[in-house]
DNA sequence: ATGAAAGCGCTAACAT
DNA sequence: ATGTTAGCGCTTTCAT
């Protein structure tokens, strides 16, 4: 036995069999530890033998390169830091996974953190820039100026998803068309002959909700109508609840409502039917924003200005990826379209 | 001015400016970079003098430690990777959520995939173990048992959510309590007076499903009560919606439809209203399974029996961080409660 | 308590 | 096309 110089450090309590590495693989395959690496790129130059020859020592050894490595050496992790901060609505889900499928593609991977509370996301960002993540994504979350600004000077972009950043600072964002989808509901419920209309907003300080009132409110105004009741929903069940028996409660109730998103909007028709003994349409209209799954089944059949999901996260996939569209056109604004179904028809 | 020896390799094309490393700490603080490391780990010993020294120092420069080079000499990624196979039920949103919060406290991080389609969960976990991955969390979703063995060898610890593995191999699980839930189900429809039940099932292969169903049919058997109806309904709405028809249109018609998730009960609840015209609970039963998001709601209420999240994920984090529990029990079926509502009160 | 030095697994010059 | 070499930024002995 030929005595063995290493140090003995390897302590076996908690040792877990060391993986392979690319040295081991090299040895067995008799190459160098270079053409290994080389191996696993597919644009090296590297004869078809040799990376043969490694291929097949690798999948032997069940060899896999460690990506933690290599970033450490390219100085790019390939990770995308996502905050989720609305985490309980399905909007988020089904973005998550357009966005999944889309960055899997392009070798990207996603660690995501979700934030009940709005304040602690700077925490939470401070931990994913600890992974040297590329870009970060804050669904429905908001960055403190001064980190935003730290992520910018370290060439970290930052894109806003369905909100918008209150500042102009150097953030991109994707957002649904919230002013102009607005407007479509307002006509809407006016051509439907709705006189009285309210309005639900989720919170005050949302840009999202913000845009979703102005819009709406521009197109009331307009029509020389009386300025619409107003309550706030917080865009979650509990919220409208209560939002909903305010405004129906109110004397001369209005005969129709405009929820900042469908959430509030199919609350709304289940107090209105349950509490009030209202028949939607007819009675009262009631109007969303989002079409998120549950709007087009029969028990609500909701009205509502779509916010096109996949197309979103297109959008956020490409300013991922092409750092000039980040730079030339870093806010966009995707159109969605107004579903008109039952809960709008006065019939 | 000082000639340079250093190479002049950084190219200013892509360089991003490099972010201060723990030499550049070191440097400004007058220390040895080594204090810099021990400054940062609580249990250090370190004299409180060297520590802000060097904690000020590094506030001066926003260094922030680079986790991929302790990753890299640790062996110890704290990253846990999440696929999600199921990726558009609300309950994986809530998981996810009840994840994030637990483990973020533990200073552990998620890797999230999603996976529309079962077959490349493999692909995905590749990816994920090429990242170091501590463990896995299989949200509804299945590995090869190759790939799976392959894990057990590298000591990375498997955990499947809600859907438990065909083989009694080396993974773990956290499950609701299919059998026990779907037989106190059966015994709340007998005891309402129901006597010729169907059941709407996932899929053939699915354990979930498979679960949901023995329960059920082993009270309906002890009953002596005639076999119920059979439908797949893809624990989806579009899947839910054919079967859903499928049963309905049975003569007889059943008297009332279990349903092996809530998704498809709410879908069978719409289907029977407005396509049959039935009233819920006199005409028709229907019974789900989850007590998610839309149950409790007025348009539904929904009798199921839930599986609680909340509880569910804290036993999942119990195995990830701790090893003994991992091996001394490692499958854990987490009990629900009944929630009886309107959808299957006869009167 | 502190610093010097080794090295985690990999990529990227640089030589040949 | 291939091997040699020098680190990436950190933790961890080992001396002191």
């Amino acid at each position: 036995m030929a005595d063995d110089p290493k140090p003995l450090s390897k302590s076996s309590a908690t040792a877990r069999r060391p993986l392979p590495s690319a040295h081991d693989v090299a040895r067995l395959a008799g190459v160098s530890q270079a053409a290994v690496s080389r191996a696993f790129d597919p644009k090296a130059s590297i004869s078809e033998a040799t990376r043969s020859k490694v291929l097949n020592a690798a999948r032997e050894l069940k060899y896999r390169p460690n990506l933690l490595a290599r970033s450490l050496i390219t100085g790019r992790s390939r990770i995308i830091g996502v905050v989720i901060g609305n985490p309980r609505n399905t909007f988020f889900l089904e973005a998550l996974d357009a966005l999944s499928e889309e960055l899997s593609q392009a070798g990207l991977h996603l660690l995501v953190f979700t934030a009940r509370v709005d304040s602690n996301a700077d925490q939470l960002v401070e931990a994913l820039l600890r992974f040297r993540v590329e870009s970060l994504l804050m669904m429905s979350a908001t960055l403190s100026p001064e980190l935003a600004e730290q992520c910018r000077a370290e060439g970290i972009s930052i894109i806003y998803f369905h909100r918008r950043s209150t500042m102009l600072d150097g953030c991109a964002s994707v957002t649904g068309a919230n002013f102009l989808g607005a407007g479509v509901v307002a006509e809407h419920l006016i051509d439907q002959g709705y006189r009285n209309p309210a309005f639900m907003a989720g919170f005050e300080t949302s840009s999202t909700s913000q845009e979703r009132e102005a819009g709406f409110m521009a197109k009331i105004a307009l029509h020389n109508l009386p300025q619409p009741a107003k309550a706030f929903g917080h865009f979650d069940r509990p919220g409208a609840l209560i939002a909903a028996r305010q405004l129906l409660s109110l004397n001369p109730r209005p005969d129709s409502i405009y929820c900042a998103n469908d959430m509030m909007a199919m609350t709304t028709i289940e107090v209105a039917r349950k509490e009030f003994g209202l028949t939607i349409g007819r009675d009262l209209g009631v109007a969303g924003f989002d079409d998120t799954e549950g709007a087009s089944w029969y028990s609500f059949d909701l009205t509502t200005y779509s916010q096109p999901v996949d197309r979103m996260i297109k959008k956020v996939t490409e300013l991922i990826l092409d750092e000039t569209a980040l730079f030339e056109k870093p806010h966009v604004v995707v159109e969605g379209e107004l579903k008109v179904r039952s809960s709008t028809k006065r019939t």
